[in-house]
DNA sequence: GCCTAATTGCAACTGAATTGCATTAATGGC
DNA sequence: GCCATTAATGCAATTCAGTTGCAATTAGGC
């Protein structure tokens, strides 16, 4: 598995479809000049395959399975990753952070859905902002977050309270 | 002081500019059709009185001077007053939650501005966001927020860091 | 003035995230 | 290939915002 840190631990494992995405965090992490660590390629590549935003716990559901990193390190890297910009960080109404691998031209805005009911938080493309808002004298912009909240198709209208569990929380 | 809660406790105060407040306070928490108490009328009346969204500590300094109420009830009532729609919660992206009171017209869509380095959060004018961002089949908005992150006039790049102390945090 | 349900206060708790420090291991130089 | 060095990790304890359970208080109707 090309180079991946500790070539012992992965040498065992049988090629897996998830297998493109360790490649390309080992890229993304090669190419930042820091060391290639497997606390940092697990995270990584468990974000690119992610199809959501990830909380904390969502990643450590997805990654514990092979090998199990602290709690603490599971923070340190994604602080880390979103330091470097390869990942981009969402703050939820529910005070839970959430991660996304920063694969989008997040240029100076971005555009989040996140489900009133399960929690779930999509990326949703860029929009333009720039023009739509005033600020006062002297305030300088930097970033534009659009958070769109409402329900995502599986806890739609359509669905109602019992076909559905509450998902991805707690 | 028009029918303050408890009577006694008031009487002594002298009439201050933020009067004002208190009676609006006092007018909107009737107007719900609950009881209306010290806590509800100190927290509305200071919410009113700001000229920013302020977390709950900003609100425990602001009232403790003359009574002293319990963090949590702080707390309760602040749900209660979103609850009533009288007041209006921002997640901000430090994980600490702030409140305006809800005067403006909030739709379904906010916009309010942070600022990275000292943490003010301000309540912008409303902007229209329906038209500009795409969502997947079957996704429902329902609220629209846009958050502009950058610099307030205070924090700005023409006075950097030693002329101002990050303010309004811890 | 009294009653009763709605509020409040207190104490203990939860859950996300952070910090300090000793240990481990990725990488560059040999 | 082996070693040193220093960045990264693991562990334990801590912080901090917010919540919960329950007994005591009190606003508002009679």
């Amino acid at each position: 598995m090309a180079g991946l840190c500790c070539n012992r631990a992965m040498s065992t494992n049988p090629p897996s479809p998830a297998k493109r995405h360790y490649l390309q965090a080992d890229t993304l992490i090669r190419s930042t000049g820091a060391r290639l660590t497997r606390p940092r390629v697990e995270v990584l590549a468990a974000l690119l395959a992610a199809e959501q935003a990830l909380s904390h716990h969502e990643l450590e559901e997805r990654i514990d399975r092979s090998v199990d990193i602290d709690r603490v390190t599971i923070y340190r890297v994604l602080d880390w990753l979103t330091a470097q910009g390869l990942a981009h960080r969402i703050a939820g109404d529910d005070r839970v952070r959430r991660f996304n691998a920063a694969g989008h031209a997040h240029e100076g805005a971005h555009a989040h859905f996140q489900c009133e009911r399960c929690g779930t938080v999509l990326c949703l493309d860029e929009f333009s902002a720039d023009p739509v808002v005033r600020l006062p004298r002297g305030f300088r912009p930097q970033h534009y977050e659009l958070t769109v909240k409402g329900l995502c198709a599986g806890c739609g209208p359509s669905r109602r309270a019992d076909t559905r569990t509450p998902a991805h929380r707690h």
